[in-house]
DNA sequence: CGGCCTTTTGACCATGGTCAATGAAGGTGG
DNA sequence: CCACCTTCATTGACCATGGTCAAAAGGCCG
């Protein structure tokens, strides 16, 4: 294994604050992991024996109901932490986190989350930021899905990728990461057809464009205008 | 002001594991105050200049949307912490707080956050569990808006009231707080109207009795029937 | 008693889900 | 390099769920 250096993580949020010395004893604690496209990185109901570090790439966070349908939390994007299990005081991992892309983690042991909190003050605080950052994010959705109509979940899960992830290209912006119209409709409660019918739709009208697993918002604030609901009903 | 006596709060899972001298001075900065019937604790994007435990009654925390749509995100019972805007990074309340009756709350001046999190490693251990266990709750809200249809949901909501503020009466199990067709709706992203047909359905079959801001769910087992998807389409 | 709020119920209809079939893109092995 | 196969996307037809609109009745309070 190459060796690690403090340069990972250095200037992330959830370390600022954290002297050099400090930064070493952490990243030497870790390990780091390569994980190949559409492999988990931790699995849902799973014993949470690490947190991880999302170095390169990126990871889709997936609930399962019992009933087999499957719901996208949020996806993971570098220099986020995930299966922050420990932070919500639950011994096994809530959801499903998948590599969308082929991906490099840093992994350290599930213990050490109580001696960094403990120790490392800032750390704790970055995380329950973060995790507070999250539960407002779910409140946001709920309130989306219940009071939107699919044609706006569907843009507000849009801009929220580009704003995420998006990539500048002479064509557009474009999600910087294979995405299929199941996918999108998994994030916004909807099918996949109903999102293969918008997409076609907003194309024809010059607001995105999409082929296989691909993205590009072409015109970002028409879409905006269409997420609000004060959109021409064609 | 009656004088406050540690005994308020003595016993309550967020301030279990304090000792009666600390617990007698938290009790001695917080102010006692007595909140009527549909009146507010704390509105929504007002300054967070307080954090608020409930002594006596039922609160209701309200989202309200740039529209005019309000979702209800939860029902506070006595012995809860709400209002904790600081735990998740905020200056600002990012709901309102409504008082279903009449109730008692202590308040505690929102600087005084970061002292006890800092003092009393047990209280902030026990909140921020309480963030996680919320930040759970509102997953599990999406998934359910996403994969279950209205009845579910609603039954879902029913079940869930009953198991946080369930009365046994000889009729049923009685939600001990006024709630109205209205805040069903708002708590499972419907309309008045289809709670009340639905209610009435069940009323018919034995399910539920409703009346005027009261539901008595008198066969809780088959209501969780209804709710898992698993009932006879009639 | 009068007025207001909540609930009920019916009729109608739009959104978007279901079912089904076809087509395009990419990957793999011969 | 081509043939085949799998995965993903498109599109049409149909229809059910549940939202909208409307009207009336019931309960509660001043």
């Amino acid at each position: 294994m190459a060796s690690l250096d403090r340069s990972l993580i250095a200037g992330l949020s959830v370390f600022e604050g954290i002297a050099a010395a400090d930064l070493d004893r952490i990243v030497g604690q870790a390990r780091s992991i390569r994980i190949a496209k559409d492999q988990p990185v931790f699995e849902q109901e799973q014993d949470a024996h690490s947190f991880f570090l999302l170095l390169d790439g990126h990871v889709r966070v997936v609930k399962s109901t019992p009933d087999g349908h499957e719901v996208i939390v949020r996806y993971i994007s570098p220099g986020e932490l995930m299966g922050i299990a420990h932070a919500l005081g639950r011994t096994t991992y809530p959801a499903s986190a998948i590599a969308v892309v082929d991906c490099v983690v840093l992994a350290w042991p599930g213990q050490l989350w109580s001696t960094f909190a403990a120790n490392f003050p800032s750390f704790s605080a970055n995380t329950y930021k973060t995790v507070g950052t999250r539960l407002q994010d779910a409140h946001a959705r709920v309130i989306e899905m219940s009071t939107e109509q699919v044609e706006q979940r569907i843009a507000h899960a849009l801009l929220k990728l580009i704003k995420q992830s998006g990539r500048k290209t002479e064509e557009g912006i474009l999600i910087d990461f294979p995405i299929s119209r199941q996918d999108v409709a998994e994030m916004t409660g909807t099918t996949l057809h109903t999102v293969s019918r918008l997409l076609s739709a907003w194309e024809d009208q010059g607001l995105v464009k999409s082929g296989r697993q691909r993205v590009i918002v072409v015109e970002p604030h028409r879409l905006l205008v269409v997420a609000e609901g004060r959109a021409a009903k064609s």
